[in-house]
DNA sequence: CGACTCTTTGATCCTGATCAACACCGGTGG
DNA sequence: CCACCGGTGTTGATCAGGATCAAAGAGTCG
């Protein structure tokens, strides 16, 4: 809500993936597969994108995917109506803005959650590289089958406790294998936010972490909160995660 | 629920899309595009697959993605309770499966609705032509992301008849772009799949369709409904759905 | 015709939304 | 340093949309 330049076009540098903290488990640059090295030749890297800020809107032109180095944001898309859903939370090595191929603008807009550095893909550059090397096409359709899955998992209609608790075993499930901390996890987005994407009340997030809290299988603190029975929460929210 | 081979692996005929009533809007063979033709050399027809019967289920060998020739399907999936999830319904010429891209086996399954024929695309046979021609596989990362697009306009919650609505409309949206009757819906599937599909109560579906009935915008009979007010209908429905 | 399944209709209940008030924190300016 | 303020999060009270329970009606197939 705060500044609302777009980040898009500015700033760019060519980025150097030596030295990122991300680089063995970065899905976008392909995990360091041989075949897929080329992905580190075309990434840019895009100025620090404040709190709140823009990296693409909807109705963006669409130029290039993308994806986190640092930081976290958020994936919303407007209605008809003007409401906001908020469709995914994003972190560092995770690719988005893919949903966007075949058109030639973006239909949902992605904002930081915090201060947060971004990856750019061009499009172009991206196609010329798969042209010459299959590996590349096959790895960006794999990423895409697996966002598949992963929405499919969360369409299943269930109560709200299972809904946040399968929330937050996925967010600690997706930084353990980006080895971080999978035990505290930082939220640095609004409650409303989180209520927005598991289509709750912000009220009912807060009651249901209090609850949490109050038996034992989580502590809160104001930049997230830490997973102290992981077994417990696990059980409640594997009605409806399934492995990755 | 009735028979429950699987129709995988059996009576595989080289096909011949000419003369299919479909060809010249098929998704799966590209619309008839110039550099995707090589699609129609691949495609295999499975024997037809009646009512209720799986085309494949939950850890069936990922071999081959699919389309419908004639009929209607639906895609399920099986969460770990045992639940069953209604993911998507299927029309002619529109591709299914490429979820399990990525992996060696398929994570849900499809069944029949009535007696229906599938398109079968081998998934070795898709890679070795994408390879020779980048296009086929753009097409197929447009075809993923459409489906993306797709699944994330339905992620917001919004009331029931809305839903409901919005389901009505998308059919025969998809119906106009396949050149099939628009107005006249065949439903196919049991009211409890609407049901589920729309995260409803089968009794819920049925009060809304009389509801609607009732409001002069649908009519019913036994095999599906009839648009008699799209206007009005869409104008409900358009709350959750965009131009595709 | 009769058994069965699917759908429709009616009555009641419950989860989570909404409305409302308060607590907390960070920042700003006196 | 502290009072004030706005935004965010928490807690409580009430309400309603849609689920559930229950039963009857309508097709379908043997």
């Amino acid at each position: 809500m705060s500044s609302e330049r777009s980040a898009c076009q500015q700033g760019l540098q060519p980025a150097h993936c030596t030295g990122c903290h991300h680089l063995d488990t970065c899905d976008a640059t392909g995990r360091g597969a041989e075949a897929l090295l080329g992905l580190r030749q075309i990434v840019q890297r895009v100025a620090l994108v404040g709190d709140g800020e823009y990296l693409y809107r909807p109705m963006t032109p669409f130029r290039a995917i993308y994806a986190v180095r640092s930081g976290m944001a958020k994936s919303v898309a407007l209605d008809a109506s003007g409401r906001e859903q908020v469709l995914d939370f994003h972190l560092p090595g995770e690719w988005f803005g893919l949903d966007a191929i075949g058109l030639d603008h973006h239909e949902n807009a992605v904002i930081s959650l915090g201060r947060t550095q971004f990856c750019r893909f061009p499009i172009d550059a991206l196609m010329a590289l798969g042209s010459r090397e299959p590996a590349v096409q096959w790895h960006l359709m794999q990423v895409m089958a697996r966002q598949i899955r992963h929405r499919q998992l969360r369409s299943g209609d269930h109560p709200s406790d299972v809904r946040m608790a399968a929330f937050l075993i996925d967010l600690s499930d997706r930084r353990a294998a980006l080895f971080l901390d999978a035990r505290h996890l930082p939220l640095p987005m609004q409650r409303t936010d989180i209520a927005n994407h598991l289509q709750l009340a912000p009220e009912t997030v807060s009651r249901l972490l209090t609850r949490f809290r109050g038996q034992g299988l989580i502590g809160i603190d104001r930049q997230g909160v830490t997973l102290l029975d992981g077994v417990t929460l696990r059980r409640l929210g594997c009605q409806v995660l399934e492995a990755a």
